[in-house]
DNA sequence: TTTTTAGTTCTCAAAATTATGAACTAAAGA
DNA sequence: TCTTTAGTTCATAATTTTGAGAACTAAAAA
């Protein structure tokens, strides 16, 4: 049986979903991807289908499937499918943002990494720097220590 | 009196510079800016002249006016004047990671208020979603809050 | 006053990104 | 087997971003 092709959404609900799609495109998304987080951020569907996605947003099925692709790869969406149905049915990974938070921990650690490099090529030439940039590093290592501590701590809370 | 127009640097902190220029790229910033920022971070001067950076980087001054501009705004780095000397010495704000935070955790809450209005458009068309949606949207509020008090603290024991 | 210096702005070209439509693949259905 | 469906990949077009070089401005120096 074949059910409707769009999802339906109500025009504040579009109007979100640009919201969301501008939000990610600052985040560096490429715009199309950025929309279709948007769309199953909004949607009350679990759900979509490749399908609906592209006849919802209006966009071409070259641009979807690269889009999907990437943001399967981010760990952000995942699919769903159904025997004796072929399509795939994507959804927002509502419960990864764990990871996600974990992650930019690791990307500023990243950071500090490099810091903590240009202070040794630095050596003794500027003390001033050096304790400048240090205090800069050990801010982004404690970050990344508590961080995840306060957040396993707040999920111990919540979940009991 | 004129000082040498190339900033001197090992073929390690070059290697450095371009490393942090890849960050700052993957954050988002244009090729020039990052390793701008690159340069600002590693060199072991406070502050390098215009002409100093041009040079030193091989980039044209177009490009390094825009650059520093852009810099500048993002409150990342600032410029010293000498009087009797026209030109402008530009160097890295070691000290404003604070407002960085500050402002990563607005962007945050950015977020969170429009996932906040999704749920709300969605109404009690799906439970689930709108549970697993709030789940986020207060740890985010509660990142929000306790990063920036975790931070000031960190600058209490440290400074106090 | 003319020239030099320091940096900005403008115009344009090159490069990179993004998305389209068509061709294609693989599996299912008729 | 032939056709349809679901989605991917390829070639290309459109757009955007980025940076170079020249022209320009304003202030200082000669």
């Amino acid at each position: 049986m074949k059910g409707t092709i769009v999802a339906e959404l109500t025009q504040e609900q579009r109007q979100l979903i640009e919201k969301m799609g501008i939000y990610h495109e600052q985040q560096g998304f490429p715009p199309v991807t950025g929309r279709i987080m948007g769309l199953l951020y909004v949607t009350d569907r679990l759900h979509l289908s490749f399908e609906e996605i592209v006849e919802t947003l209006h966009i071409s099925k070259s641009a979807t499937s690269n889009a999907l692709q990437l943001l399967q790869q981010m760990h952000l969406i995942e699919y769903t499918t159904y025997s004796g149905d072929r399509k795939r049915y994507f959804g927002a990974l509502l419960e990864n943002w764990h990871e996600e938070v974990l992650n930019k921990m690791e990307s500023i650690l990243g950071l500090s990494k490099l810091l903590r490099q240009a202070n040794e090529l630095r050596g003794d030439a500027n003390p001033t720097m050096n304790q400048k940039v240090t205090e800069r590093i050990e801010f982004m290592e404690f970050l990344s220590r508590e961080v995840p501590a306060l957040m396993y701590k707040w999920l111990q809370v919540r979940k009991g």
